[in-house]
Order: C-alpha cells, then sequence, then structure tokens
DNA sequence: GGAGCGCTGTATCGTATGTTACGTATTTTG
DNA sequence: CAAAATACGTAACATACGATACAGCGCTCC
C-alpha cells in the first residue's frame, strides 16, 4: 500500500521522461517543502519548465497543482500532529507499554508547545488581579474540571463561582455578570450550544471569556478573549481532557503565585477555621 | 529574542483588537498548517473576513501575505531538516521551560510504573461485569474526579452514581450498597476524616472498594479492595492530581473496551435520544 | 448624551498563478 | 538513415488569489 506521496514517487519514477523525473529528484531532496512552494519556483529549482512540472503531478495522478499541494499538507499536518508517530520507531524513553499513557503525555507536550508562557501568565494574572468575580463553568463532561479549578481558586480569593445544574439556573446569574468579571469555560467537542448560547450572553455584557477548548476550537473562541487548545485525541473510545487538566492545574499554580501575599494569609485564616 | 512566528503571536497578541486575535488563536490551535492555505480558507477558520487575516499578518511585521507563508515554511523546513534539535531539546533537559509540567510527565511515568496491567484489567472487570451498582465519591479537591469518571461511566452502563452533597446525604446511600457493589474513592492529603468514616462504613456492609490515593496512602487503603496510588508532588502550592486524572481517564477506557458490545448499542441510543 | 476614533466587513480591482495550445527538438523505430 | 512519435519549452490565456478603497458599526472619551 503506498501511504504518502515520497512513495509514490519512488513507485512510478522508473516510467518517467527525463525532465519529470529531474522534477521528481528535486521534490525527494528536499522533500516535501519545494512542493508547498509555486510551479514557478518549483520549475526553477528543478531546472525545467512550468509545464513540465504540471505534467509531473499529472503523472502522480493529480488533477491539478492545487490538489497535489492539499495532499502534501494533509501529510505534514499528520506528521506534526502526532508526535507519537516519529517515535515509534525507536522507542526511546518511553516503552512505557500503555499506548494510552504515552498518547496522553504525547498530548500534554503538544500542548504546552502551542502554549506561550506568557499567555499563561496573562490569563493568571487576570484571574489573580481580582477587580471582579469569577466564574467558572463546563460541558458534559468536563465540568468536573471547572469544579477543580473553582474549589482551589475559592480557597485563595474571594467571588469564585461554579455554574453548576440547569441551563436555566446560569442564565438567571447572568445578571450578576460585568465588565470587571472574568468567566472561564471549558467546551471540548461535541460542542454544547447550550453553553455557546450562554457564553455569547456573556459576551454581550461585557463579560471577558477564558476558553479551554480542543485543538478545533469550540464555537466560544468567538467570543474569548483567551483560548487555550489542548490536545485531546487517545486511542480509546473518549477524547482525553488531561492536557487540559495539566493546564489547568498550571494555571492555578500561577494564580496562587501572584496572589502569594495576600492569598498565603488567605489560607491560613481557613486552615484556622477549619 | 524571537525566533518564530509563533512567539512572535504571543508577544503581540495583547495589543490586537478581537478580530485579529481570533485569528491568532485559530493559527495557534493548529500551527502551523492553516498559515500555509489560502487566506480564504484562513478567514473561514478563523470566522473573520480576508482583509482581517491580511491586517493581522501585516500586524506581525509582514509585507504581504505570500511573505508570511514563506516564513512559516521556512520555519517548518528547519524543524524537519533536523528532527535530531526537535527530540533532543525538548525531552531530556526538560526543555520545555515549564517545571511544573515536567514534574506532572514524571509523576505520570511514576505513577503508570508502579501500576501493573493486570491491576488495572482486573478493577476495569471488576466494574465492567456490572453485577451490582458502582458508586463515586471523592474529596474537597478530587470531588471532581469522581464526577469525571461517574459522568463516563454512566454513558455506559446503568446503576453509576456519584454521591455529592453533604456527608449526611452519602450516609442515607448506605442502604442501598451490599457486597456485589463498588464503591470508588478519591482521597489523597489532607486525608478527609468523613471519607475514612464513611469507606469504614462501606467497608462492612461488604462493598468493594476502589481506593485512588497519593503515594503516602490515604487510610483508607486499610478497607480498599484495589488501591492506586498516584504521585501528586509538583513545584507548586498545591498537590497534583494530574497522574490520577490519567490513571481514571485509562480505566474507563479499559471498561469502555470491555462493555463494547453492550456499550456500544448503549451509546448510540443515547446519542438518539439527544 | 454626543462627537470622534478605531475596528470590521463588503465589494472591487490588479495581478500573479496555474493552465493550455502549439511549435520545435529529441529520441525511437522500422 | 528516414520518418514518426514522444517530450519539452515558449507564449498566450483564464482564473482565483491577495490587496485595497470605502462605508457601517460599536466603542470610548469628553
Amino acid at each position: 500500500m503506498i501511504s504518502n506521496i515520497a512513495e509514490l514517487i519512488a513507485d512510478r519514477i522508473g516510467t518517467m521522461p527525463a525532465g519529470e523525473r529531474r522534477a521528481a529528484q528535486t521534490l525527494i531532496a528536499s522533500y516535501p517543502m519545494i512542493g508547498l512552494k509555486t510551479v514557478a519556483e518549483f520549475s526553477a529549482a528543478a531546472g525545467v519548465s512550468s509545464p513540465t512540472i504540471l505534467r509531473f503531478v499529472a503523472r502522480l495522478g493529480f488533477q491539478n497543482y492545487p490538489e497535489f499541494q492539499s495532499s502534501l499538507q494533509d501529510e505534514l499536518a499528520a506528521q506534526l500532529q502526532s508526535p507519537a508517530t516519529r517515535t515509534l520507531n525507536p522507542p526511546s524513553p518511553g516503552g512505557t507499554g500503555s499506548p494510552m499513557l504515552e498518547a496522553t503525555l504525547d498530548n500534554m507536550r503538544e500542548t504546552f508547545r502551542h502554549l506561550s508562557d506568557k499567555q499563561l501568565a496573562d490569563i493568571a494574572t487576570r484571574l489573580a488581579e481580582r477587580r471582579g468575580k469569577t466564574f467558572l463553568i463546563g460541558g458534559r463532561f468536563t465540568d468536573p474540571l471547572a469544579r477543580y479549578m473553582a474549589a482551589h481558586l475559592a480557597v485563595i480569593q474571594p467571588d469564585v463561582f461554579h455554574l453548576a445544574g440547569q441551563e436555566s439556573m446560569w442564565r438567571d446569574r447572568l445578571i450578576d455578570m460585568g465588565k470587571r468579571d472574568v468567566l472561564v469555560i471549558f467546551d471540548i467537542r461535541r460542542y454544547q450550544d447550550s453553553l455557546v448560547r450562554f457564553a455569547e450572553k456573556a459576551h454581550q455584557r461585557g463579560v471577558q471569556i477564558v476558553l479551554f477548548t480542543d485543538q478545533w476550537l469550540s464555537p466560544i473562541a468567538r467570543f474569548a478573549r483567551h483560548v487555550i487548545a489542548g490536545r485531546t485525541a487517545v486511542p480509546s473510545a473518549w477524547d482525553s481532557s488531561a492536557a487540559l487538566f495539566v493546564v489547568a492545574e498550571t494555571l492555578i499554580g500561577a494564580v496562587t503565585r501572584q496572589l502569594e501575599a495576600d492569598g498565603a494569609r488567605r489560607i491560613r485564616e481557613m486552615e484556622g477555621l477549619r
């Protein structure tokens, strides 16, 4: 079975005329970057004319040049999205035996690779400088994450509320929300209409939204001030929220650090109350 | 120093207007592939208009869109040409930048190293062969994990109950519990007396207890049929439940697989009801 | 509450890009 | 060695892509 374009070329290069063979060799030499550039650049690099490049991709079975480029891009995307595949051949330090765990660890590394320290710091600062209230809510499976985060934040600062129960209950809380407030939403596939509606309402009231979602971005991203896109794919019937969970913990830690002066006193007080 | 476009975006995203920020977040979420496609596709994915995309790349300092794309391609080429740099830098010397993440990843590896496949399989089997009911409960900060697990298990089998609310509420549920039932408890430091008391009562009634705890083992371990000890130490004011979270997800996956025949039908039915 | 500013989308434009037709060169075959 | 077939490049073409002008809108700040 031929799965990628490089193999396809290797398979058919024998039947190609001289010019197209030069095109093939040029592409293989710096695969696949040249193929992502324009026909003119490709042809110049190969030392042939534009039509030769087009005949080349036609011989590979593509209807036109853009289709060929899309195919290359899909291939690249697949490589980039699953670092596991890359490290699959040499089972480097992994070898834990559990593909589930390996995928989860990869997800976390990927998630944090796309997440700058600055972005996290910004969100943490926004949550720490508590000019207003903080609301948290989640979807069917992600609401526990909202609860987890709320449980921690509520310890180190006042005015932290988890929105539970029916949709109608949340909407009643909208009346309390304004420009100075922050709404943290967890929403991954399949995205819940009720959450989207709620986010829109809150956005209209000027509430700043922090969204935890998957890499395909919940429609709530339209209204969000900050978006955290985590990786959720694992070899299971379910999506994994573990990466988002770790981001949430990191954020909790960052907020705690920023509130250290205030927070430490608060925590001591609370301990005293128990 | 800013070396790649992702950092550049993180640096300037704070100063961007709403539309351009959505473009930025969309690009980051599936970096960098969207940026290699046409302006029209990019704008559609971000839910903004084409000019907004162009203003976005202009704000990043590029003269025009093709120049922006070339820059992305160069970046990609650099990554692909030296896979060594990519797999050498981050993993071993903790180059991810976040000590929090590194500690969490270590915790997971350690947790699974001390956790045999057989042990997981045993617990999964016990949860899957549903002769009785399944109850889940957690402590102050770990109860969300119980909820998370309950939310999933409830989809694939009946008689799954999360014990919420006041301690007195749980105790009333004891009357429903017997030898054929399973109680999943999450309890990490500081261990809660109320949970210990409850676990003891349940144990006396013959309930099989599955305990998720930290490496120092909650006193509930005395009564537990199965104990999962996760690592919780991270450089933060709080303990991390991430490792236990991943174990929970793994367990959910295992139970789902065992119930595949039954479960698949149930899930389809549920989807139909939505 | 009103005026000014900044952001965003619609519609239009110019152009670079992929595509195709055709003539010339090169190789192959009888 | 001649004739035909195939391959290749030049040049003209059409399309789709990026770029821009402009108007509507919301927002902030007096």
